[in-house]
DNA sequence: GCCGTTTTCGGCCCGACTGTTTTCAGTCG
């Protein structure tokens, strides 16, 4: 059982319990046993099993909690749950993910008319059942109608690159104004997780009225939801929703704390200004009823004694108190980079050629690369035998002769097959600069031997990293599935780095085994798996989840000069 | 359900906005 299974079945009885109605205290405590496990380094299921260990030492895992995990480790499942989802069928659960029903509608909802599946719900609300509820009207039957409709076309959840792609577009426009003072995007989009709900923007004005009304017109905005005189939610064309708040200046670094978030981050947050008998809103830090800060974050985080936090680290998972103690890492940035390790050619599914992409890399101030087109596993791309990457090798070389000033490495990207072999011979491997190993095929084998694989790959001499670790595609695949422990020990051991693929869709490894991989000494290096010239912008993306990971540049190898990145290589 | 030298009981973050209300519950962030 893995931790995020076992998070999960927390997560869905936390819902569970919302429905029922239950205490909002009890069902905050699964929803932080489910985080705190789900982000656990170490597999909760050796933890259980471990005499010398105790899970109520876990924040927010008490003895009722650690006798609930223990069950699920053992049987799979928790009787509490089995009883809940046969009080509440799943398409109740669905229902939450709409904007405007929450626990309570959506439970009566169940009850009244018998609404299991948001088909059913779609079929009561044309048919105009919805507005009869009491409590309910014809405003709310619409709601659930239009965000129905925006589910199927849009999903839950947008990447963020695509997010902040939007949310650039119009904190542009905005920022034209001449009330607008200061504008940012908070939320999880500027705390930079993988994939975002919503995009929320702060603005400070003295005057509200431009900017709401600029966003009402936005040409990107297809529907207003919600429209008061500082706050508005629209729907954005193709998009997720935005939320647009407005507060005057002196209130603004208060607001951004605020609506960064996250959540768990704020509530400890707040309780350190209880502790200090202040009071914390959006609109400041208030003594009594003096505000004594508010203008910016800094001044906020020094009311509670703090020293200013980076937003990627706001999830209350740990930040605090390194913050106290003066540790909080000085966070890689995109400047920091200097190769890039990963990326394709015309030789296979690239478009553009090796000058090409060299040229590309150099425009973007690289000082090295590695071309690592893929082996002959992958035939719809054209993947490479051993004589085709040989002569591929030799291409390189000669044109990587027409540059100054930047290096290119001869690299693969060698698929580890499903009988956990590599698709290219040692003596193939044993000639390369830098060679990535991969899971591309078979990724729902069973742990067991996607252990297998990887190891295989691990223990291999001529490979110096595993890239896209998982093979997940965010929201789209889950990916392999594999212990991270096991794994991140196994790379420590033989001196194999990790890759965080900067690509928008796989961001692969996360943030918390970047955290765990920083934490057992295994090289990082952040690569855009470009396909393109273009493909090579998405370095940022990388950057950020390395930094919610909370990664220095010296956890990253690639913000090394080439030579000393040579040197971390196994066969370098 | 968790937590704790002010506590083993009684707290647990806070405000905007909407819809359906007759003064506020529910949702959201």
């Amino acid at each position: 059982m893995l931790n995020t299974e076992i998070g999960s079945l927390f997560d869905e009885l936390a819902d569970l319990l919302e429905l029922q109605g239950a205490n909002s205290f009890r069902i905050r405590a699964y929803r932080n046993a489910a985080r705190t496990v789900a982000d656990l380094t170490e597999s909760v299921e050796d933890l259980v099993d471990d005499p010398d260990r105790s899970l109520t030492e876990l924040p927010g895992i008490g003895k009722d909690l650690a006798d609930k995990i223990k069950t699920i480790v053992h049987t799979g499942t928790l009787p509490q749950l089995l009883e809940l989802r046969t009080e509440f069928p799943t398409g109740v659960l669905d229902m939450l993910k709409l904007p405007g029903l929450g626990p309570k509608k959506a439970a009566l909802l169940f009850k009244q008319l018998g609404i299991s599946t948001l088909m059913m719900l779609q079929a009561a609300a044309e048919a105009g059942e919805i507005a009869k509820i009491k409590g309910f009207g014809k405003k709310t039957e619409q709601t659930i109608l239009e965000g129905l409709q925006h589910l199927a076309e849009v999903g839950s959840r947008v990447f963020l690159a695509e997010a902040k792609a939007l949310a650039d577009y119009v904190v542009r426009d905005l920022q034209q104004l001449p009330s607008v003072l200061q504008i940012e995007t908070a939320g999880s989009l500027r705390r930079r997780r993988e994939s975002v709900a919503d995009i929320d923007l702060l603005v400070a004005a003295c005057d509200s009225a431009p900017a709401m009304e600029l966003l009402s017109q936005h040409p990107l905005v297809s529907k207003i939801l919600v429209r008061g005189e500082t706050k508005q939610s629209v729907i954005l064309r193709h998009g997720p929703q935005l939320d647009l708040r407005v507060v005057p200046e002196e209130s603004y670094g208060a607001a951004l704390q605020y609506f960064t978030g996250s959540k768990e981050h704020n509530i400890v947050i707040r309780r350190r200004a209880i502790d200090r008998g202040l009071k914390l809103n959006e609109y400041g830090v208030y003594r009594d009823e003096q505000r004594i800060a508010g203008a910016t974050e800094e001044e906020v985080y020094a009311a509670v004694d703090l020293p200013w936090i980076p937003p990627e680290l706001r999830e209350n998972r740990g930040e605090i108190d390194l913050a106290e103690q003066g540790r909080l890492p000085k966070l890689v940035e995109l400047e920091d980079i200097r190769g890039d390790l990963h990326m394709h050619t015309t030789a296979t599914d690239g478009t553009a050629s090796i000058g090409e992409m060299i040229s590309a890399a150099q425009e973007r101030g690289l000082k090295y690369i590695a071309i690592t087109d893929h082996s002959k596993r992958v035939t719809m791309a054209n993947g490479l035998d051993a004589d085709r990457l040989r002569a591929h090798w030799r291409e390189i070389e000669k044109v990587a002769q027409e540059f100054r000033g930047i290096e290119v490495l001869r690299g693969i990207e060698c698929d580890i097959l499903e009988n956990a072999t590599l698709d290219l011979p040692d003596d193939v491997l044993a000639e390369a600069d830098f060679v990535i190993a991969v899971l591309h095929y078979g990724l729902k084998q069973p742990k067991e031997q996607i252990h297998r694989r990887l190891l295989t790959a691990i223990e291999s001499p001529y490979v110096s990293m595993i890239g896209h670790l998982t093979g997940r595609l965010i929201g789209r695949r889950q990916g392999a599935q594999l212990d991270r422990d096991f794994i991140l020990k196994a790379c420590a051991d033989h001196g194999v780095m990790l890759e965080i693929n900067a690509h928008p869709s796989r961001l692969d490894i996360d943030d918390v085994t970047a955290a765990a991989a920083r934490e057992r000494g295994i090289p990082i290096v952040i690569n855009t798996d470009a396909h393109s010239q273009g493909g090579l912008d998405v370095m940022q993306y990388g950057v950020f989840q390395a930094r919610r990971g909370g990664l220095e540049a010296k956890h990253v190898a690639n913000t090394r000069t080439c030579r000393e990145f040579r040197k971390l290589l196994r066969n370098g």
